[in-house]
DNA sequence: AATGAAAATGATTGCGCTATCATAATTATG
DNA sequence: CATAATTATGATAGCGCAATCATTTTCATT
């Protein structure tokens, strides 16, 4: 027995409407004295426009406060100015580095972003994805490369460039911006074997690509003659104190390692933390390194050898690779792959 | 029925269409057999189609890979199913928290964020809010409450519900979700008198509702009896090093503190790296009191104390009230004024 | 002036979807 | 069984804008 939905008030929905939804195209037209289709082009191709057409346009914008609805242009233009970018968290510093500068990017460009994020969660992933496909983006941003095979059918046959950031890998989407975590993992091993560690353990997060450079360090590790790499697993999210008290657990096991290599500066604080607490001198009793390079990992005390990343770089390679893609969409799609790289920062931890 | 107006005709333009926008509803209901709107409703409304009509829909969807156009859905029905989300900048900590428990709890309800990074220029704030409400976003959520008289006018007039957080105020566009700055400020300066400081000193970054803590912290110490309080500002955004060298300018200013209050947990930390530096005994030689409780606050040495906000639960509060408006938007407008509190928390640096 | 090219403007149509109203199919009621 | 009440489905008409093509105006050139 429910009521039945009642319309809107007959009285003057129109009215009401426009009070709701503002000012439309025409209501702009008929203040400026030119028809709907010149506004249109006065606010989009200014340059197709006489001056004095563009005038009265631009009065009439002001008098009447006109806001051109987005969704109206999107779906006729079949240009949503939207990019979609799909990170796993924004609460992760590098993250939310390289969201910012591409957003600042995208906004210069009149472009807006819409943000995705998968949580490290397999799960929603493909659910969210049709979400946020469903705004058909012009352009979407994913963070690494292992996206299942029905994402990768659909994003190939769609058509949507897309940038693969925070990776390499030899059989892109289309666009990839990143580094090696292959090269990390394996350049890590050798700073600090070149340094004279030799007892190696890990702390490492579980996510994709954490693994990558954890399986790439032991390859490494294991050419160097090293085999016995004690690890333990965080699994995601990280936080300095999984990081604690999973070295904890490696160090209560019997393990003596002299350096713990980090899946990221988060979990090597917990690392120095846990450290400090033994009364443990670094790096002498146990050397840490880290990954990510935080903004405070050279002010902590001792200060955090690291991984640096720029994600204020990778966010602006990114943005400029797409806009490149925008305004040229039929040029032949070269394969683009940028390589951020990294640098392996030697500070007091070891 | 003959087909009275065709639509595109001549070579592929409908496959070429289809190839990049993919399908449409019409697809979807030729292959499931009903009509567009019964795919429409088997989408949006399952509970008024019969159990027979929505298994041949979800067929069909799945069949021809259907993503509904929500450019067009939103311009049909007059709902973006998006929320406006303006923040300084993702790139701190709370804010990020904050957006993160936000579109977590919004996306639960099928509504997604669209996020506006006012990078706390006043300049760009009124251009990137027309670009955003360009979207026509069902609901608005604002960092503080100090904005433009036009936003004001123009954001009371359109009618969708806002959300100002971060902040208490007398007279809120519509709802309010925050904390008092100026009893923080206050709290703050009672907290530390009555922990036997008398010789303060302040840190803070120049933005709006840091300087209303700063006012009403000096306010406080003034009927105390203290009104020498040696002030650096730091221009945003505030940063480790920016603090570091704003209470190294006032300690060579000759200022001899007991204690420095500072905007955010990061300017504190550089106050610590300074006082480690100086070979200084924290709290003994020099106290330092945070704001914002960054996560690794309980982890530096010394521990710093601190003012703790939960991030999460204003985002969770925002969404709450947001949905709420929307499931029921015209009921009664009961002005909405959740106070999120803060709690300060002392540690060793005090 | 005459002519054509270029620039500026306009009329029409439809993007893909949902609101609205109308109708058909089902169930409840006496 | 007829009738009303209740579903379930469909037809139609826009939402506000830009693509497309058609038309008018302006300007350069002979």
């Amino acid at each position: 027995m429910s009521e039945s939905k009642n319309k809107f008030n007959k009285d003057m929905p129109s009215a009401r409407r426009n009070q709701a939804s503002g000012a439309t195209l025409i209501d702009v037209a008929k203040v400026a004295g030119v028809s709907p289709i010149t506004v249109s082009r006065a606010l989009n191709r200014p340059d197709q426009v006489s001056e004095k057409a563009r005038e009265k346009v631009r009065r009439a914008v002001e008098q009447v406060g006109y806001i051109p609805n987005m969704l109206a242009g999107g779906l006729a233009s079949r240009q949503s100015k939207l990019v979609a970018i799909f990170v796993p968290t924004i609460a992760h510093p590098i993250f939310a580095e390289m969201v910012q500068a591409l957003m600042d990017e995208l906004s210069r460009a009149g472009y807006q972003a819409i943000l995705g994020l998968t949580g490290y969660q397999k799960e929603t992933e493909e659910t969210l994805f049709n979400t946020i496909l469903g705004r058909r983006p012009d352009g979407i941003v994913l963070t690494g490369t292992q996206h299942s095979e029905l994402m990768r059918r659909r994003l190939i046959a769609s058509g949507i460039p897309v940038v693969e950031a925070w990776d390499l890998c030899d059989d892109p989407i289309d666009m990839l911006v990143g580094f090696s975590h292959e090269q990390v993992g394996r350049e890590v091993a050798r700073h600090l074997y070149a340094k004279g560690y030799r007892r190696f353990a890990v702390v490492t997060a579980e996510d994709a690509r954490g693994m990558r450079r954890y399986h790439a360090l032991l390859d490494e590790l294991h050419h160097l003659g090293i085999d016995d790499v004690p690890t333990a697993f965080i699994p995601p999210p990280s936080s300095l104190n999984a990081g604690r008290e999973k070295v904890c657990e490696l160090l209560d096991a019997g393990h003596r390692p002299e350096v713990v290599v980090c899946s990221s500066d988060t979990v090597a604080q917990g690392v120095l933390a846990e450290a400090a607490s033994r009364g443990w001198t670094v790096p002498k009793d146990l050397a840490v390194m880290g990954f990510g390079e935080l903004s405070n990992a050279s002010q902590v005390y001792p200060s955090l050898s690291s991984v640096r990343l720029d994600g204020d770089r990778v966010g602006g390679q990114i943005a400029q690779a797409l806009l490149e893609r925008f305004k040229n969409p039929d040029a032949e799609i070269a394969p683009l792959r940028i390589d951020t790289g990294f640098t392996i920062v030697d500070r007091e931890s070891t």
